[in-house]
DNA sequence: GTCTATAGCGTGATAGAC
DNA sequence: GTCTATCACGCTATAGAC
């Protein structure tokens, strides 16, 4: 049996023409979503929760078992939007090499964080309810920028030399430090420069 | 006047031939640096810190005014010795690229992660306390390495229409996106795995 | 300089009425 | 499905004896 329940709310649209997006249990999902995005897991108490939500104290524990368990729904809710971001960004429309630049310059909230990425430092994603949706989007991310790499040698675009693994690596982690560089030196516009950098280098690995 | 007991532990040797390393304040020291690194500031409680150093509860707040300051004590302390060894790496005994390629390869616990860079995400960073050291490590960081870039271009090393300070925050956030790889994926090794990315994309920019 | 006792507060969750 | 009351616990800090 498929619980609908367990669907992330993002994709109730494909089930469904008229999403239900306005029940206490969406409402503590939003709230969970954003203040993930501004405080992280640990931070992020019930009373927080309820405050944001407008829900009753009740509400969270019928709809969930807890704080983790509606943070991991919430997880799962944030991996598959990011996943769509991502898969949008390497649409194969253009050349490879244009998709990773695409990729490289969507926009980005440094000040903020990854929405995921921004979660790895807090010690309570050793629990799996909470890592898994972060290492899924991750481990997807890796996997398709290293395809879309190998497609650019392939395709006469890029150095044969280069690691095509190696590379989406180093971009994924260009972007993620991007936000480390941001928060530590308390300006936004560190992500932005950082993936600045990252074009540059990329430019001159392109055969032209 | 210059009161001795501010002056970071690693700078003790500077000053005395017997560095009072045990005392009680330096084990205080010494235990909020290593929680720091593997729980962070927020998840450091007084307690955790007392258990470590095997201090008691009034030592704690004899020598320091509380959590806050003896977590700003210490990330003085990490700062300093953070700061140092990267212009260790960064020495001008080997060509510009050769000092960039040798801080790039420089061991990393990828499971862990940057000492400093880590706490980034913590709300209590807003402190002035908290953040200055952080925020002034990778200030540094940032000069040396564009300035280290800008020799590199100079020397004709480096191909003159990368700009500098970019490609310096670039490489600095590999540094710091390969911690979080490494984090979410549950994998130390892909800080060295996007380590490898930057070196080869700064090899294809190097002029041979 | 270190000890013990204690305090006020927030967290995360449960119980049971409605 | 939501409400209020209540709980045990850990956090961070203070007080005052020694």
């Amino acid at each position: 049996m498929f619980d609908l329940k367990y669907i992330p709310t993002s994709m109730y649209c494909m089930y469904s023409p008229t999403p239900v997006k306005d029940s206490t249990r969406d409402q503590l999902l939003e709230a969970a979503k954003s203040l993930l995005w501004e405080v992280g897991y640990e931070s992020m108490s019930p009373r927080k929760i309820l405050e944001r939500s407008g829900a009753g104290h009740g509400s969270l524990y019928h709809h969930f078992s807890g704080k983790a368990d509606l943070a991991g729904t919430a997880l799962l809710e944030i991996e598959v939007e990011l996943t769509e971001s991502l898969d949008r960004a390497l649409l194969a429309d253009v050349s490879p090499i244009e998709r990773i630049r695409r990729f490289l310059n969507k926009k980005r909230q440094g000040n903020k964080g990854c929405r995921l990425g921004r979660l790895t430092q807090e010690a309570s994603i050793a629990s799996p309810t909470l890592r898994d949706p972060i290492a899924r989007y991750f481990s997807h991310a890796e996997k398709q920028l290293t395809q879309t790499l190998q497609e650019a040698i392939t395709s006469g675009e890029l150095q044969p030399d280069i690691n095509p693994r190696d590379l989406a690596c180093g971009l994924l982690s260009i972007i993620q430090g991007g936000y480390v560089l941001s928060r530590a030196n308390g300006n936004g516009k560190y992500a932005t420069i950082s993936a600045r950098g990252a074009l540059a280098l990329l430019d001159s690995a392109t055969l032209k």
